[in-house]
DNA sequence: CGAACCCTTGACAGAAATCAACTAAGGTGG
DNA sequence: CCACCTTAGTTGATTTCTGTCAAGGGTTCG
């Protein structure tokens, strides 16, 4: 592990408020590790026997049936993933791997409930980040139950273009498949969408993204922070 | 509050654990109330002032946008919930309306949170509780996404006989049109699948269900412990 | 007894998945 | 540096699925 690794994860949220003690033999118990790009590091119904922070890098969570394969999200850093399994030690519902080369902190599940125990500061932060987590599912939820697949796309995009900083143009952060994928569509469907959207205000060249009219799309999108977030 | 209630919600798994004088405090502040059926005692979007737990009586947590209405998730005594609003005192993402009269429990969400600060065992019960939410939504997306409406109806009706005791026959435990909204899928796709699931091991008789050949069933559903749970 | 409401059924239109072919871009190895 | 291969993306044709609208039967409840 990196030296100013470990003063970085110490500010994040979930570390932040903890104790000097707990977290070092928390940190004493974790590792560091790089991963390839493309590489499956969790699979669902494996053992949760690790929290994994990701440091650097994109990963996608994603679950499979019956030979069917669905993007259930998207991670950047800083953030955790299978925090629930985890806890409830009970097997991962969903399976992990790398969108492309990433540094991933792994804290035994042992350990991070040994230590929860402990320190009531962690188990705050614990109890808010999963929260946040769920929060998230049911928002994710929502707009597949509620939006059809156009609205989905607009309120994506214009999501992501307020992300970027409220530009009218910007890049897709993920390929067009795993976003069809997220957003509960084939590809050739949101492919199909996206051009049937020129007459709502957008343009799409390749993964660049043009909000030629973001009114007219907001009127597509309908956004709500119940379902789209703040 | 009638005396035996207190005694049956402190055998709870989210209070049992708890030191008695912060569950004294908790009760303190909290009231149970009786609803009718039909009652919307939940509207999303409204600040989460309390955590509500069902004693008595059926729940259904919906959520709308631009005029459509789904249901999320149908619940039974004794659960929690709203929980995750309530812990980050973020606006309700779901509305709650009684499906029957029904006996409910609201503890103001500032105590919540102020005991569970000083109670560790409650912030530990408060954490699994939490997770099991979360995995229950993923489970339910994870349906949603990854199969047919066939496919979800009858993992849905063969998940129920399980419920049930394993039997070959028994009732609805909501109406239709709730579960189509809920397997996400009209009232009217609901009756055509379940005709068609004739050939498949099923009858349905109004409210009365009744697995004609489960296995043939199963081979539809095609249960699985990440999405059905155990 | 009437008024809702739930459920079902039919007819239709729209949406989405599937299958197949084709282009374009990126990476690999000779 | 080029030929080759793989992969992402697009497009078209087709089928399947799903939602919508409308009507009618049955039930419950006031």
């Amino acid at each position: 592990m990196r030296p100013n690794d470990l003063a970085e994860i110490r500010l994040l949220p979930l570390f932040s408020g903890m104790q000097q003690d707990c977290y070092d033999r928390l940190m004493l118990a974790a590792y560091v590790q790089n991963f390839p790009k493309g590489l499956t590091m969790i699979r669902q119904g494996d053992p949760a026997d690790f929290l994994f922070i990701l440091l650097e890098g994109q990963v996608e969570l994603f679950a499979s049936w019956d030979g069917h394969e669905t993007t259930m999200a998207v991670l950047r850093p800083m953030g955790t993933f299978i925090l629930a399994a985890t806890i409830r030690d009970a097997p991962y519902l969903m399976s992990a791997r790398t969108l492309e080369r990433s540094r991933i902190m792994m804290i035994p599940s042992t350990n991070l409930r040994a230590i929860f125990q402990e320190d009531s500061a962690f188990a705050m932060a614990i109890i808010h980040e999963l929260a946040g987590c769920y929060r998230a599912v049911v928002r994710h939820t929502k707009g597949l139950k509620l939006r059809t697949s156009r609205e989905r796309i607009a309120a994506y995009l214009l999501r992501q273009a307020h992300l970027a900083g409220d530009l009218r143009s910007y890049f897709l952060p993920v390929e067009k498949r795993l976003l069809a994928s997220y957003l509960g569509m084939t590809a050739e469907n949101l492919s199909r969408a996206l051009k049937s959207l020129e007459d709502d205000g957008l343009k799409v060249d390749g993964s660049r993204v043009i909000l030629t009219d973001p009114e007219k799309l907001g009127l597509v999108a309908k956004l709500d922070v119940l379902i789209d977030g703040g």
